[in-house]
DNA sequence: AGTGTATCCTGCAGGC
DNA sequence: TGCCTGCAGGATACAC
């Protein structure tokens, strides 16, 4: 569910809450959402502060006062949600782990379907697995040239490659078929099939669309929440994603949809012809 | 080596 | 009303 702008909401959200905490105490209520017994994992975090909240891709990261990490992946329906001590809010559905924080206020993950996961890390392995992600999309180190380059390398469909958190870390399912038609490029073109005038206006696509995502703090379908349980507000702004049948914005042909590697690709026929 | 497919899990919408 | 099918924002183990 939640891709990069939607975990980048959270994560914005958290850092005003966060820092400076102390983890107290931590009640597992779904163990299945650990790699680690529920005690080693508690053990592990209890009495740590929470030094900062980050983002890498799709990952939420607490760095913790031992030098640990405590990555959190939301799978499709995870939540991460704060609340403050005396919240009139209802108690969550699907809780999986609740964080007792100190001085106040509690963290807690809640996950419909448990894809999502929750692991810890020293830092040398934390930075062996970092190096595994592919790089920021919005990110400096990204040049079209890089962009353009790394493309050449494979022979995927580019909507593969875009899901492929090796090659490029934070894009989904939404947030590709989104920028494949803002840069007119069918989502079957082969990876290395695109050329550098289209490769730079894919980059540019997934950057416009990423950066007006954030601004309006995601986009929720359904199980998506900010940190604070707010909706994001980018689906009006979905311009192919879950719009089979309806009218190309720029063109009026019908929207498509196909699938293919077991997900739907959202695609309008004519501008974003499959073969040139 | 590099791909596509099936699978984990729950909830919901739509058809009958 | 209720049962059935298909579908969902992700990641990964496997087969080819």
């Amino acid at each position: 569910m939640p891709e990069l702008p939607e975990v980048e909401t959270i994560v914005r959200q958290l850092a005003g809450h966060l820092p400076g905490r102390r983890v107290q105490d931590i009640e597992v209520c779904r163990a299945d959402l650990l790699r680690e017994s529920a005690e080693d994992f508690s053990r592990g975090l209890q009495n740590r502060d929470i030094v900062a909240i980050t983002r890498r891709g799709k990952n939420i990261l607490l760095s913790l006062s031992d030098q640990s990490l405590l990555l959190v992946n939301l799978g499709m329906t995870g939540r991460l949600l704060f609340r403050a001590d005396g919240s009139t809010d209802p108690p969550p559905t699907h809780l999986g782990i609740r964080f007792q924080l100190c001085p106040g206020g509690s963290l807690l993950y809640t996950d419909i379907r448990r894809f999502g996961h929750l692991l810890r890390y020293s830092k040398a392995a934390w930075g062996k697995e970092n190096r595994r992600l592919g790089p920021e999309p919005l990110g400096r180190w990204l040049t079209h040239h890089r962009f353009h380059t790394s493309l050449q390398t494979s022979r995927a469909p580019i909507r593969s490659w875009l899901l492929d958190q090796k090659r490029v870390a934070g894009i989904g399912n939404i947030y590709a078929a989104e920028a494949l038609f803002r840069a007119g490029v069918h989502p079957f073109r082969k990876a290395r099939g695109l050329n550098r005038e289209e490769s730079k206006a894919l980059l540019k696509g997934i950057r416009k669309v990423l950066r007006e995502a954030i601004w309006a703090q995601g986009t929720t379908l359904r199980d998506y929440r900010t940190a604070s349980g707010g909706r994001g507000g980018f689906g009006p702004s979905l311009q192919v994603y879950g719009r089979a049948g309806e009218e190309c914005p720029t063109c009026k042909a019908a929207i498509e949809r196909i699938v293919f590697a077991n997900r739907s690709a959202f695609f309008c026929p004519h501008c974003q012809p499959e073969v040139l």
